[in-house]
RNA sequence: UCCGGCAUAGCUCAGUCGGUAGAGCAAGCGGCUGUUAACCGCUAGGUCACUGGUUCGAGUCCAGUUGCCGGAGCCA
């Protein structure tokens, strides 16, 4: 049987066929409305953009009362008919059909956990395997891929290659956080050795094996080949954090650049960021627009003001002073030597700069063992950057190039020296100054939609106790 | 993990001083209408998270449990 072609509801819409032209749409019922006129009204949706097209089905339809006139919201139809002007107002084309084809029926509208009404995002939360069909959720799905493949066209055109750094990992050197295991022994009769503890030798890799906290080490390898490299895959954290800006499971692009300091650093991460936000405000204005009536008023001011401006670079030395001549009275006081807390780092991107910061050069002992030592003896070439209403969005350093340097940093800190052999080798063969950074993506997808649950903008969030679905 | 809050109809919530439950939305039926968050009327819908306690009587007070939300810490 010939059918004309179902082209999406995006390119429907965008005028890609022209008026009059036999066409099919194939979606799912947002809602219908009944007209004593003699048809109903159907608003199909299929993702492909945010608005949905209204199909105009006459009651002169076969199937007119024993089925149109029963569908409810999340009925899968397809639909075929002419392209037409709208009469009505609210939009410029429709479709009238002369079929309308149930392919799924919503079995129970009443009990329909995505009813056409104002839903709360812990419901949306209960619900993740349907929550895509919302308005809300398919605007952050979208928004979520355009700012996934504005990554790797990013990348890809400042010459960085992707690297698939792995997601198992044997090496306990990473130190970024509490890490998941990954075994396959049975953990009703565990293999014991002879002092008692769990012999991981039997075990899957002959050893005790985790999921990654960061591809960051094994990608520096690959960027003293390579020059320019960058990761983007799944991240695990077993930490037991409960908020909104942590996720167990999370995705994390973090690039490696040969040849650079922590400004050249700074600057990658600036032109990321802005190519993020520039893709979202390019191809995804309708979802951004929904973002702004119904998510956060000032988001597209603040998107547009991000690309346009320059980030403000602040040394943590100065970021201290700055808080400790604020006269504001913080929970936890400031003073040289210790971590920003979350409500410093608010002042400065809310109340200081009113936008992204970047705090740069902070003091060795809060940082990481890898991070390069400055001349000062007291700091370390390390930078966060900090967005408002998200807090740390990125975290970056200058990576120690100097052999010397590094053990002595390994040993101060009690770490294990024969661990990082592999990573100690970079510096003994062809060592070069180098920098990188970590992006959490779900941030980026935050800030950019002005959620505020981390949870709302990755499909199936794993956290403590969550991992349904 | 710590601090605070919440749990009542499919959903969002109200429920006073302790006296066996109410609204809006969604749904069903009817009316009206080239409609569009449609509108108007009617109808149906409840193990008040769970366990125990106080009381003549508990949605309400007390204890515990579970789950969720917000903040903090950890970080991206």
């Amino acid at each position: 049987m010939t059918q004309p072609k179902a082209p999406s509801v995006r390119a429907l819409l965008s005028g890609a066929l022209p008026v009059d032209s036999a066409v099919a749409v194939q979606g799912w019922i947002r809602t219908r409305r009944d007209s004593k006129a003699g048809m109903s009204f159907l608003a199909v949706h299929d993702g492909s953009c945010f608005a949905p097209i209204q199909v105009v089905a006459p009651a002169a339809l076969d199937n007119y009362l024993s089925e149109v006139s029963r569908l409810s919201a999340g009925c899968a139809v397809r639909c075929t008919g002419k392209l037409v002007a709208s009469q009505g107002k609210g939009q410029s084309l429709e479709i009238v059909a002369d079929s309308v084809i149930v392919l799924g029926w919503v079995e129970d509208p009443e009990t329909y956990p995505m009813a056409p009404k104002k839903h709360t995002l812990e419901h949306l939360r209960e619900h993740a395997h349907l929550r895509a069909r919302t308005n809300l959720i398919g605007a952050v799905t979208r928004v979520r891929d355009t700012l996934a493949q504005a990554t790797h066209r990013f990348f890809s055109g400042e010459g960085f290659s992707w690297i698939h750094t792995p997601i198992i990992t044997a090496s306990d050197a990473e130190g970024a956080g509490q890490m998941f295991r990954v075994s396959t022994l049975d953990m009703a009769n565990l293999p014991r050795t002879p002092d008692g503890k769990v012999d991981f030798s039997q075990d899957f890799f002959g050893r005790e094996a985790h999921l990654t906290v960061s591809g960051q080490l094994n990608v520096e390898t690959y960027c003293m080949a390579l020059s320019k490299v960058y990761t983007f895959g799944p991240t695990f954290r077993a930490e037991n954090s409960n908020t909104r800006r942590h996720l167990a499971e999370f995705w994390m692009i973090e690039p490696e650049l040969a040849f650079a300091d922590l400004d050249d650093d700074a600057d990658l991460a600036e032109r990321y960021l802005k190519a993020l936000f520039t893709a979202a405000l390019e191809q995804r204005g309708d979802d951004l627009a929904f973002f702004a009536e119904h998510v956060d008023k000032g988001l597209l001011p603040r998107l547009e003001g991000l690309v346009r401006s320059e980030f403000t670079r602040l040394d943590y030395t100065e970021a201290v002073r700055i808080l400790e001549k604020s006269g504001k009275s913080f929970e936890f006081p400031v003073r040289w030597g210790i971590d920003l807390q979350s409500e410093h780092e608010r002042y400065l991107t809310d109340e200081v700069v009113k936008g992204p910061v970047v705090v740069m050069n902070y003091p060795k002992d809060i940082k990481a063992f890898y991070m390069r030592q400055n001349d000062d003896g007291k700091t370390v070439a390390a930078m966060d950057v900090l967005a408002p209403g998200v807090g740390e969005i990125i975290g970056g350093s200058q990576r120690e190039e100097r052999l010397d340097r590094l053990d002595a940093r390994i040993a101060e800190l009690g770490l294990h020296g024969p661990d990082y052999w592999w990573y100690r080798d970079l510096r003994r063969y062809g060592t070069v100054p180098h920098a990188g950074f970590g992006l959490g993506f779900e941030r980026a997808v935050l800030y950019c939609t002005g959620m505020e649950n981390i949870r709302d903008v990755i499909p199936f969030p794993r956290a403590p106790r969550q991992a349904d679905f």
